[in-house]
DNA sequence: AACAATTAAATTGCACACAATTTAATTGTG
DNA sequence: CACAATTAAATTGTGTGCAATTTAATTGTT
């Protein structure tokens, strides 16, 4: 008879297919492949998507409050901005009034894209073949539970 | 009044908070950020931990194997498999009877390493704050949102 | 006003993810 | 058996994520 605190051969706690995080991390793996094809069109990626969408309702924020709202730092948000800087689609602009800070503002290309991408969700939608109050539920239920990992 | 194909200023369709698939993001992030300081004191990274977990029920798999219950390719595994055999955690050799194939088997310190991961499931648990009935519900969800989402 | 402490971005370095290609081995077909 | 087609890993190149550090600007304290 094994110890009190030894692993059993097959400990369902660290079975695969039991892990909540494992869940979370294929489950988004599988929704970026689902966008890719969707965003390629668009010619974005599935980070830049996100900031766009960001963007699309503040039209301008420093790169802290992008990050904060995006739970990603500058250490991934400067090079993703330059790129989408780049691709014409903001502008990236130091505050006058606190020279540290660095405005991100949609460009006109930027905010025409929105046209565009209003499609996408209705994809997902199909894609996911379930109640759209029942994709609300499992939203917040996601989110409800990000939010007490990080407390 | 718009045209019907006009996109709301604040289309609740494009809002940040609205995305299923930002909930998936933003929480698997929150997962993984959560791991690195209890994976840190076994050496791992996240992804490495999961190639851990396959192996910790299996012993030995080709790399497409591993690839396929972790719906990851060999362009992410190969780099990813050699850094956990030089930490020795594993070995890889190729196939007697299939030149082509890999196989990847753990070795004793990677067996042992499961003793200490073991209290690892216990802690997210309890940062979840959530009964247990209620995050086994919410992993089968995703679970099969995943599996919807790459039919 | 001086200057240490703090803050915001950027930079550097490492580890994923993944598309696209390459290399090498096996299989299927005539 | 020959040889095209297929398969399995590895490789190459790009784009994230993130820790740690650096740079530059601002704030707080005296």
């Amino acid at each position: 008879m094994p110890a009190a605190t030894a692993v059993s051969a097959n400990d369902p706690a660290l079975r695969l297919d039991n892990q909540l995080c494992f869940a979370l991390y294929s489950a988004s793996l599988a929704m970026t492949r689902f966008y890719k094809p969707l965003l390629e069109s668009l010619g974005l990626t599935y980070p830049q998507y996100l900031v766009l969408l960001v963007l699309w309702e503040h039209e301008t924020l420093t790169v802290s409050e992008l990050g904060e709202r995006l739970t990603l730092d500058s250490g991934t948000l400067t090079p993703l901005l330059k790129r989408m800087e780049a691709a014409g689609l903001l502008q990236r602009a130091r505050s006058l009034h606190d020279e540290r800070r660095v405005h991100v503002t949609l460009t006109a290309a930027g905010r025409k894209l929105k046209l565009r991408a209003a499609k996408v969700p209705a994809c997902v939608i199909q894609a996911a073949a379930c109640p759209v109050p029942e994709l609300v539920g499992l939203t917040r239920q996601i989110q409800s539970l990000r939010m007490r990992l990080v407390a």
